[in-house]
RNA sequence: GGCCCUAUCGUCUAGCGGCCUAGGAUGUCACCCUUUCAAGGUGAAGACACGGGUUCGAACCCCGUUAGGGCUACCA
């Protein structure tokens, strides 16, 4: 098989709108989408809302912002509308009861009036509901209700109970002996023992459709060239191969990509465990927690891709354009993988410090506004040359530099001031010195300040290390931040010496206070 | 429990029967640079899950075992 497509491209991302988008589902929808530019075809944006139990109004939004956030702007979908709309399920209600009832009267479904033996709830919960399904194989209890009864009314007896009033859902006739045999892209051939398979729900008692029926419908009518889904979906793709036949439509090729994994490998990343990187921090589930967390679009499209396809040529940085040029099917993996987000961390200290300073600079700000602070375009300039190799995310700026743009100071305590290997009395007169220098300096750029405070270190018998050490946490209140010299001059002369003194008088008043025993 | 999928360094991956004493990246560690933190440079450790076949030859093909993942809903 090749990936060279017989009919034109038409790929589709389809979520179910019940929050902001998952991390799986960006990839996913990154993976049509690559595969129709690549193709000159065209990627179809479809919202599955057919479970009214689970609607959620802001979901749609937050989704597609997801994706534009992402670069991924969908060819026909909400919005932009197309040739082959509505593109939300529940506006399509009635094309879906008119191909079900297509299958009952073709002797291809049936009504099932047995609402009364609808399974309990299965528990949601990944565990509990292993657990629910080995204790009842254990007791001997069917695990659903198969084969339902209905199956085999006849006409009248059908006829019948819908005129009492009855309800009912449709329910696909799944052969009942032989074995489905399907073909994935990526697995090849799959076979399943029809014996297995239980006879679907395809209509429900309240008109919706349920996936199975809507995807297959839709695919169809929206000539669907290629279905990539999760492959969480492999084990109902005969369901879906078999509702093909029984239209006598037209297949589209089937891919089912692998997964992404917890990154300790335990369990499908998802946001109901949300999962934790070695320091035990959160690692974000949900696209918006990456926007949030300052992640840049191009490192996100870039990391993502390489998750289960790699660009080859052993690089691991590209842009967007240059994976659509060579992005394949037959290249992507068979096995699901954890989720390496230190990857992320990296790729994305990657683009900022390759970024124009300018740029930089624009992304920069909205996160310093969001923290409260006011920002001058040009004096944002100025700072962003010194954090730019010392942040991995825009968000980092806040710790690092955000004193910087702060009005209020907050000064650091005497411990902190004094360095490695000095006391207090000698860091009071590190200070002292320092002050003597800079308050006569006339000019206040860092190689002038440099080349002024240089010599204090040899005359005060300290390092670089300490000297600069001390006028930094003197200076910025943390032991962390830019470089001193060039914080000092960004800051100013008047600025600079205020905090050196007020830094003086914190190490005075501690060498005064008694030492504590 | 049943069914399905999968299996190369900690992790993401290259490999598609001889180019493999298994390559890259990330992460880790060491050293260099150094004004903290980074960045950068150099280097090190680190994998074909196991057992059978097939073959002159297997990380690559087949079978089994084990392990992991998924499905088993009037959710997608």
């Amino acid at each position: 098989m090749t990936d060279r497509p017989s009919r034109p491209v038409r790929v589709r991302f389809a979520p179910s709108p019940t929050g902001s988008l998952h991390i799986g589902g960006l990839r996913t929808a990154l993976f049509n989408y690559l595969y129709a530019r690549r193709h000159g075809g065209s990627f179809i944006l479809r919202i599955e809302d057919t479970d009214q139990k689970r609607f959620d109004p802001t979901a749609l939004q937050t989704l597609m912002e997801a994706l534009q956030w992402a670069g991924l702007q969908w060819d026909e979908g909400p919005e932009v509308g197309g040739p082959y709309g509505p593109y939300v399920q529940s506006e399509r209600l009635a094309i879906y009861q008119q191909w079900a009832n297509w299958l009952v009267e073709n002797g291809k479904a049936y009504k099932d009036f047995n609402a009364n033996t609808r399974p309990a709830d299965v528990p949601f919960d990944k565990e509990a509901r292993k657990q629910a399904y080995r204790e009842k194989a254990a007791r001997n209890e069917p695990l659903t209700i198969t084969p339902p009864s209905c199956r085999d009314l006849t006409p009248d007896e059908v006829a019948e109970r819908e005129a009492r009033g009855e309800s009912y859902v449709i329910r696909f006739k799944m052969p009942q002996s032989g074995e489905t045999i399907v073909q994935d892209y990526i697995r090849g051939e799959v076979r399943f023992d029809n014996q297995t398979q239980q006879d679907a729900i395809l209509l429900k008692e309240d008109g919706y459709p349920t996936y199975h029926l809507a995807h297959v419908v839709d695919d169809y009518l929206m000539q669907i060239s290629h279905v990539m889904r999760a492959n969480e979906w492999l084990p109902s793709y005969p369901l879906h191969a078999q509702l093909w036949w029984a239209f006598g439509w037209e297949m589209p090729i089937y891919v089912h990509l692998p997964v992404m994994l917890n990154p300790n490998g335990k369990g499908k990343i998802s946001k109901r465990n949300p999962p934790k990187d070695k320091f035990g921090n959160i690692i974000p589930v949900m696209v918006h927690d990456y926007i949030a967390a300052g992640y840049l679009p191009e490192a996100m499209v870039n990391f993502l891709t390489n998750i289960g396809w790699n660009f080859g040529d052993e690089r691991e940085k590209f842009t967007q354009a240059e994976a659509i040029e060579r992005f394949d099917l037959d290249r992507i993996n068979e096995a699901n993988s954890a989720y390496p987000v230190e990857k992320l961390q990296w790729l994305n200290g990657e683009y900022i410090r390759e970024m124009e300073p300018l740029e930089l600079a624009k992304r920069l700000k909205p996160v310093l506004e969001k923290a409260g602070y006011e920002v001058n375009a040009d004096f944002l300039l100025k700072v962003v040359p010194l954090v730019q190799t010392r942040i991995k995310s825009l968000n980092d700026i806040i710790p690092m530099a955000g004193f910087l743009f702060r009005e209020e100071f907050i000064p650091a305590t005497a411990d902190l001031l004094i360095q490695k290997k000095m006391d207090a009395a000698q860091t009071a007169m590190a200070l002292q010195r320092s002050l003597e220098i800079l308050s006569a300096l006339k000019d206040f750029s860092t190689a002038a300040l440099q080349e002024a405070i240089q010599p204090l270190t040899e005359s005060l018998g300290l390092t670089n290390s300490q000297l600069f050490g001390v006028l930094r946490v003197a200076v910025t209140g943390q032991t962390i931040s830019t470089p001193t010299f060039e914080t000092m001059d960004i800051l100013g002369q008047a600025v600079s010496i205020a905090r050196l003194k007020q830094a003086l008088e914190t190490l005075r008043s501690s060498l005064e206070k008694p030492i504590p025993a």
